[in-house]
DNA sequence: ACGCGGTTTAAAT
DNA sequence: TAAACCGCGT
């Protein structure tokens, strides 16, 4: 995806590096594009959600990487995509169809005992689940490799930590497929990192201050090339008819500002340009430069860029496009990788404790530690990446506990549920059958979309574990407000009511009572850390000692609905 | 020249 | 899932 045809047309300005060059700095990745890559060395057993170490490949495939930065002295900053724009919701529905046939493909072939061709099928079918996303976060905190969930698209959050200096938590490149990096106006970017670390590299000032280079940006400055690249199609906007990278690139240069591109555009093509493509494609540029991002060291959001006095004049609510504001502790969590950042719900720390770590990784640490030269550099950069981690550990304080109010309301609204994760690490044991994992949430809605597992057996999820004594029901959606529960619709049930010993249960009886009548909010206090905003659901027992947790499971028709009606500002896709 | 749709191929081990 | 490649239409 990103931004269409963009990479072939920059590519003069592409050259081919290794990762060496970064040696002592920080370098951020985007974690989809490994986790993707990952998924094909096991999506037969991703797919059927087999038991086994096999199916944990990808994280061997991502942490291998990981070590091969590391070897070569790159401190590593995994990036992993959050909650989706409000605005980028179309593209999912076909692939998930042509997703869902590939699987039954692959179940066929597989019938047949046609192992090879099923998983060419299988190949064409895995997607990036939110599940495999936590799986890797575990690994990741385990083996203190620093890593961020963005409240919204990664890519935002990459080009902001690429404005940052390094000392200030800033890097140095981004590891990505994705030219959307390009327009975030990220500093440098390296696509196509192979196995070895050789990758092309294209650094932006290069672009703008070449002299002799074939497509000029003489006259650009970055938002310039940020609108060329609207124009030329993304994720947000889709193009005008006929207008592809070439052109826009050539109006650009030619009118030097988006506005008189616009009217030319219409002018020149004037049925062919819709109605709003001039307030969208506006708004499309302007998350490319004030996208929601997640600041460290305030510990909440904040933009990619300061904004401009313009939009600073608008209502909040007029800022949606942006990503939804967050409440700091709501940031937090996700950002810490402490809940699904797009059901909300609390990780529940899946059993990748009981991973051995292997092969790949540790060759590289026997390396570091055999290798003399090696030896210093690393010891101090490893000895930093601890203190970092250690410091970030600091949960979400009592300052969320005098949250704000405007906060309260959009908890509600987008009902955040804020757990913290259980405090027991033993209560997370694997259970005999993983497929219990809700991994039907993938993180991203723009390149994948998950096949739903449900139809394939998972229908109820009990889970056990300890509370401070607090017993709430909460339900988990998307949007509690919003009434539809189309046919579609499933429930998982969690439920915490056994105390006494902490295993993970499967309980495979259908569970369709609903119980979606809400009637009070309460701020509830769990593990006397956070403080968050719920619903109680009528009913529920305080000082009973269960815990129950409802997660909905959606078609993403149902989804892309809700996001529709969410998007009132900006309904970039009214054409499709 | 450019856009664009359709087809092919690599990716992972 | 792209990206790369190709041929057609403007």
């Amino acid at each position: 995806m990103g931004i269409k045809d963009l990479l072939r047309f920059m590519k003069p300005y592409i050259l081919p590096i290794h990762i060496q060059k970064y040696a002592r700095t920080r370098v951020g990745i985007d974690a989809y594009s490994w986790l993707h890559k990952g998924a094909y060395s096991c999506s037969m057993e991703l797919c059927l959600d087999t038991d086994g170490k096999k199916k944990l490949r990808y994280i061997d495939y991502f942490m291998h990487r990981i070590s091969l930065l590391q070897h070569y002295e790159i401190i590593p900053v995994v990036v992993l995509d959050g909650g989706h724009m409000p605005c980028k919701a179309a593209t999912g529905d076909e692939r998930q169809r042509q997703r869902k046939a590939n699987f039954d493909a692959a179940m066929e072939k597989l019938k047949e005992g046609n192992v090879g061709a099923a998983v060419e099928f299988f190949q064409r079918a895995v997607s990036v689940t939110s599940s495999m996303a936590h799986q890797l976060i575990q690994v990741l905190k385990s083996e203190n490799v620093e890593f961020i969930v963005a409240p919204y698209e990664a890519d935002a959050q990459l080009a902001y930590l690429s404005s940052l200096e390094l000392e200030q938590g800033g890097i140095a490149a981004v590891i990505t497929e994705d030219s959307d990096l390009l327009a975030y106006g990220c500093k440098a970017v390296i696509f196509k990192m192979d196995r070895y670390g050789k990758g092309e590299e294209l650094i932006l000032d290069n672009v703008f201050q070449a002299v002799d280079q074939k497509p000029s940006f003489q006259n650009f400055d970055q938002e310039l090339f940020t609108a060329m690249c609207v124009l030329a199609g993304c994720d947000f906007l889709p193009s005008v008819p006929g207008v592809g990278i070439s052109r826009a690139h050539g109006f650009i240069s030619k009118y030097q500002s988006v506005e008189r591109v616009l009217s030319v555009l219409k002018s020149k093509k004037g049925k062919l340009v819709p109605e709003d493509y001039s307030s969208s494609l506006m708004e499309a540029v302007s998350v490319f430069q004030y996208a929601r991002v997640y600041d460290f060291h305030g510990k909440k959001l904040k933009h990619l860029k300061p904004l401009s006095q313009n939009l600073m004049d608008l209502p909040v609510e007029q800022l949606e496009f942006l990503g939804p504001d967050l409440s700091p502790s709501v940031a937090a969590a996700i950002a810490e990788g402490k809940v699904d950042p797009i059901t909300m719900e609390a990780f529940n720390r899946f059993s990748v404790s009981s991973r051995q770590l292997k092969t790949p990784v540790q060759s590289f640490k026997e390396q570091e530690k055999r290798s003399s030269f090696l030896l210093l550099p690393l010891s101090e950069s490893e000895e930093r990446i601890n203190l970092k981690r250690s410091a970030d550990e600091a949960i979400i304080g009592p300052e969320s506990v005098l949250e704000e109010p405007k906060y309260s309301k959009q908890d509600l609204d987008l009902h955040k549920l804020v757990l913290q994760q259980p405090n027991k690490d033993h209560m997370i044991i694997p259970t005999s059958n993983p497929s219990l994992a809700p991994d039907n949430n993938p993180f991203k809605i723009r390149k994948t979309d998950e096949i739903n597992m449900e139809e394939y057996g998972l229908q109820e999820l009990k889970v056990s574990f300890e509370t401070n004594g607090e017993a709430v029901d909460v339900t988990s959606s998307l949007n509690s407000n919003e009434p539809d529960c189309s046919e579609s619709q499933k429930e998982g049930t969690i439920d915490l009511s056994k105390l006494d010993d902490s295993l993970i249960k499967q309980d495979s009886e259908k569970n369709r009572e609903k119980e979606s009548s809400v009637d009070s909010e309460d701020v509830v206090e769990i593990q006397g850390h956070v403080n968050i905003t719920t619903k109680r659901v009528r009913g529920a027992k305080p000082r009973a000692e269960s815990f129950k947790v409802k997660t909905s499971f959606r078609s993403s028709e149902d989804k892309k609905v809700k996001i529709n009606k969410k998007s009132s500002i900006l309904d970039f896709f009214h054409r499709l």
